[in-house]
DNA sequence: GTGAATGCAAAGTGTTTGCAGCTGC
DNA sequence: GCAGCTGCAAACACTTTGCATTCAC
């Protein structure tokens, strides 16, 4: 199958990807907007919840829960969460609207934080390495909010993926 | 998990303005090809393989492993396959480009055929009851295809979803 | 103290692999 | 008859769930 890179290895972690650099300009928004809706559907605030947002209001793109458990596992400032609470927490924040599904291959799910404003990109995935990048594009949101009209579905997200080889696997 | 109902209720048949009617122009040319490139590839016909191929001729959109298993057990022409052939049989059939991996949802990868020219189209889901349809936009492939050249990747394939609630589940 | 939050381990799914037997050529 | 093709069942990987414990309030 060529388009692994799934199993566990060629999976390049966090850093030296060209993510759109740490946090973001909404970032912070985005951890007062979660605080507060978690607050409102009456949840508590537990260390591992917490560990996860801080996680994800660090990181702009998309994470599988196997990122970001080892992730957390790694941080020194942070803690280790078990998968189950991961899953379950992720669960909660997306049905609060807070996080965001994405399915960009590999028959695995991400999650990455849902941004208020125009701040919705999408996602470049090279199929040899697994590398994934963010990228926007303002003509081609406005493409599709145009045929978003058309179509026989009531449109709540879309989600664009390219997939190709990256600089370095083509190299 | 919560969005299910892949079964077979994901097939819209010809809703008018979009779907490409099933078959297609480009069915048969599919069929010659595949027949053609598996041989030059050196493959025997087994007729587990025959029976997958027959399947996926007649069906244009995105179908899963599962859906797959079920339709030709159930189907009194064809043959029953094992699932582990099946998935061997798609994973040949995506090397050589005959088959290319669409990934919609659910966590889970489904299947279509590809066309050579320009019967290319994405797909519209339904969160609900997880109906899968496609539909086609000039306008929208335009765009992406100014955008592959301006991104760091040399892109071979790209894939638009399009998520919300189908007029059945809207209604 | 009580109920929500968490971890652990077991159970579920979807996918892949090892191996024995069958089949096309 | 050999090499490739299939089916079966076991192995895997990712996700979800059950239950006992811990922690926020």
């Amino acid at each position: 199958m060529s388009r692994n890179a799934s199993k566990g290895a060629a999976r390049p972690k966090g850093d030296g990807q060209l993510a759109t650099g740490a946090g973001g300009p909404s970032a912070a928004q985005w951890s007062e907007r979660a605080e507060a809706t978690l607050a409102a559907a009456g949840y508590r605030r537990g260390g591992a919840r917490r560990a996860l947002l801080e996680l994800l209001e660090a990181e702009e793109c998309a994470l599988s829960a196997q990122e970001i458990e080892d992730a957390l596992r790694r941080s020194h400032e942070k803690r280790a969460v078990s998968r189950a609470s991961i899953y379950r927490i992720l669960d909660e924040l997306e049905r609060l609207r807070l996080v965001q599904r994405v399915e960009i291959g590999q028959a695995m799910i991400r999650y990455e934080r849902v941004s208020e404003h125009a701040e919705h990109h999408h996602h470049l995935v090279c199929d040899e390495c697994g590398v994934v990048m963010p990228f926007k594009d303002p003509a081609l949101e406005r493409a599709i909010e145009t045929l978003s009209r058309r179509v026989p579905l009531r449109v709540s997200e879309h989600e664009i993926v390219l997939h190709g080889s990256c600089r370095d696997c083509a190299a």
